[in-house]
DNA sequence: ACGCATTAGTTAGCAAAACTAACTATACTG
DNA sequence: CAGTATAGTTAGTTTTGCTAACTAATGCGT
């Protein structure tokens, strides 16, 4: 009995979302697409064992080794998040001796955040540990298929860093 | 002094995870990549408003315009949930008057859930407002990256859909 | 040099989203 | 009909994130 199955409204032929918006049809159905595809595969990577860290605190790991020596602010910035958020996290990593928290002589408002010497050990388990779930998947998809794939990357990297505006 | 910044240690080279894991070190740096790149989109979307829905609100609501009327079991293992994780988030659409619950007659275990006039329109207006942040930066690629993030998001689907194992 | 605005970070309190474990109710099976 | 399996709920916890309000340090203008 389809007659209670009256089609999904999510037509994007419809997109009546206004004469001056972004309104092609074809990019409000690309942007929906991809936006649930990104939230329910972050979902799946979430479920995914991360060596003792939760997802958050390995991603702020990661962030600290990426950028250097960060400050908390600069940390939380990269990590799209906001600074009280950082500092719970943060103070998490610092309780496990993951990262210090070192007062910058030239303006001490601010902490530099540097990774111990078991942060590194740590990053570098849980990196090979978190990866594994996407790993192995890749290693399913076709070579060309993983090519055009290391290309989505670069998008969606372009995408997050792209200005709000 | 760069002493105390001893290069980020994600260097995938070093890629030990085992002798026959997934080892190849291309394919280990492209899924860490990925996944920060999936992480970070999935911030930025979650601080997007949803019309009075919160995000897992507005994405159940879609999956079950999406799936018909499917039950709540169909719809949380789509999303990638517990079912008690998906027994709230339904009560709270229900609560709203988004969807209803109709015990199947079939078998009384099962309630099949459905869309009001109400939760259809909110779908619409809540899709399109969701969408707009992607949207907009989709709107700033160049016409020809544009038309690859399309084929790339199949890809992604594709990727999220794999079975585990 | 003193007061005021700005900046970095923290604290406190709250809400959303997810989980596991344990339970109820229904259905199936031998 | 007893026992097992399935669908969903309830209860309680954890993780992640936010805003508002605070402290501390800096810098600026008179």
């Amino acid at each position: 009995m389809t007659s209670t199955l009256p089609a999904p409204i999510d037509d994007p032929t419809g997109a009546a979302v206004g004469p001056e918006g972004v309104g092609d049809p074809a990019e409000a159905e690309l942007a929906s697409r991809l936006r649930l595809a990104v939230t329910r595969l972050h979902r799946r990577l979430r479920q995914h064992a991360t060596g003792g860290l939760t997802p958050s605190q390995a991603s702020a790991l990661a962030g600290v080794d990426r950028l250097g020596s960060p400050t908390l602010g600069a940390l939380a910035a990269r990590e799209s998040v906001q600074p009280p958020t950082m500092t719970k996290v943060v103070g998490a990593l610092e309780d496990r001796g993951l990262v210090t928290r070192v007062t910058d002589p030239d303006d001490r408002r601010m902490a530099r955040l540097t990774l111990t010497p078991a942060g590194a050990e740590t990053l570098r388990q849980s990196r090979s540990m978190r990866t594994a779930f996407l790993a192995d998947r890749l290693h399913r998809l076709e070579p060309g298929d993983r090519a055009a794939l290391a290309d989505l990357t670069d998008l969606l990297e372009r995408l997050v860093d792209m200005d709000d505006g």
